[in-house]
DNA sequence: AGTCAACTCGCACACTGTTCGAGGAGAAGA
DNA sequence: TCTTCTCCTCGAACAGTGTGCGAGTTGACT
């Protein structure tokens, strides 16, 4: 029997529906999930409060939307949306303000956290910052398959910095005080349980101590990060001077336990290219 | 009236209850927790189901676990468990070989996608995975606050990356079929919802029409990555010569239309330190 | 034998996402 | 105007969910 070719559709390739224009529509379902994701975070999302928010019932949402999980997508685009960048910008300027502005999206709608790489992000705003990286590396002389490589590690990096971040900013203000304060009262518990790693233990204490406002020092981290990977990849543009490369600890996984049997966990060898 | 200085409790700090030695204990429940997990996702770990499997009632399990989410932490540092590294190794490879460990452990568990940056991270496993990078970086040559700073710029590299690929990798197994041919099948759909970014649209089939395993693919995209970023830490070693060093995107809000009254998302300025 | 802590668990509560089918409302055609 | 048909809404119901509570059981120690 020959495969029907399921068609693989999702949100944005269907239609939004209601096109006689009264009562609800997508988008102004959209907006209110958003305002109740912002005002009252993920938990309080339920399509029951959304419909009365509405003004409508639970179950009339799923007239313009399949499920929650779509609805989910469609509110995460709105975060994409936020991403601005300058144009006609270098491209590192234009990374680094994708960057940026991607982290700033992220710790202003917290709530995305658990969504983030989790839903796909194909939706259009998702879309025009990925063009706009793109284009950058394309521009600044990134070749072929590299321009997804330049592209991915910014994306990869912004999110693994932001969301963690979000999620630590949550936990801060639930106690209620300055992030200072907050931080240092959790040192006790730190404490404890760092114990028997000195050297860790250190690390806290020093990024405690400094009396440095802790969101500042996740900005300076952040932008840390960020740079050593733009100059990174900088060194791999065609025509930068030899970039010093080794290849990364190709032997990540001899001494781990795992039975990685055929699949994709093992290092490629004699990689670190260009 | 003075604050009674709520102490900051997590389930590491409390010490695992059951020292009679009979019937259930902590270990065992995350044990089997992990085997649910493993075998058939988030969705399916309900406290009735995992009591069940454990021959118990569900609301047994309270006894040992305060609550679903302690219960996730505890089994997400299972995860950490499975990063080794080698010892005595330089600074670059404890780094390549923690991340790939790392991007390892994710894959291997998908179903942590959704927890990982959300649930606090401070279990004895993740704990000796932030040892060992810290204390890799210190011989390396890096100092202070700098540690974390790198620390946190692999970690977080590793973590963009690998918890996106682990849900696409879901995406791509749930359609049934290799996935190449998934890939390839989800293209009409990309096509109609890319159209209009034609440097988007061609990378993408670029990418898949190249033939190479989407797998493996992604295995050299992360190496890429992660060589440029440890080439640009490297680079911030004292004693490195001047690695090439612009400040990034430091207007990268300027053109931000959000409103960043006097929250932390605005850069700072004059970085790109050292 | 009695006591007390450690532990288990059924019941119940307040919710959740989602399906289904009955119905209303407005436009289009007769 | 009446009918028909499509679009759209929504109440009821289902099959779950996490978890608080209080009664009950078990086993070791006095």
């Amino acid at each position: 029997m020959t495969m029907p070719a399921k068609p693989f559709t999702s949100v944005w390739t269907r239609e939004p529906r209601g096109r006689r224009g009264q009562g609800l529509n997508r988008d102004q379902i959209v907006r209110a999930a958003l305002e109740l994701l912002d005002a009252e975070g993920i938990d309080a999302l339920s399509m029951r409060k959304l419909g009365a928010r509405l003004g409508a019932g639970a179950t009339s949402l799923y007239w313009h939307v399949a499920n929650k999980d779509e609805l989910l997508e469609l509110a995460m685009d709105e975060v994409y949306r936020e991403v601005r960048s300058p144009v006609g910008a270098s491209w590192r300027e234009t990374a680094g303000s994708v960057a940026w502005g991607l982290r700033g999206a992220i710790l202003a709608h917290p709530w995305c956290v658990g969504l983030i790489g989790v839903l796909p992000s194909i939706g259009p705003n998702a879309l025009v910052m990925s063009d706009r990286l793109v284009r950058a590396c394309k521009e600044a002389g990134f070749q072929g398959i590299d321009i997804d490589f330049a592209v991915g590690a910014v994306i990869a990096y912004t999110l693994g910095a932001a969301v963690p971040e979000a999620a630590w900013r949550g936990l801060l203000n639930r106690a209620g005080e300055s992030p200072c304060e907050a931080q240092k009262e959790m040192l006790p518990a730190i404490e404890g349980v760092a114990a028997g790693y000195p050297d860790l233990l250190e690390r806290y204490k020093d990024y405690t101590a400094g009396g440095l406002d802790p969101l500042v020092a996740r900005q300076i981290a952040f932008d840390y990060g960020l740079v050593a990977l733009l100059d990174g990849l900088d060194a791999r543009l065609p025509g930068a001077g030899p970039g010093m490369t080794t290849d990364t600890a190709r032997d990540a996984d001899r001494d781990t336990g795992r039975d990685t049997d055929s699949d994709a966990e093992r290092p490629v060898p004699g990689t670190g290219r260009r």
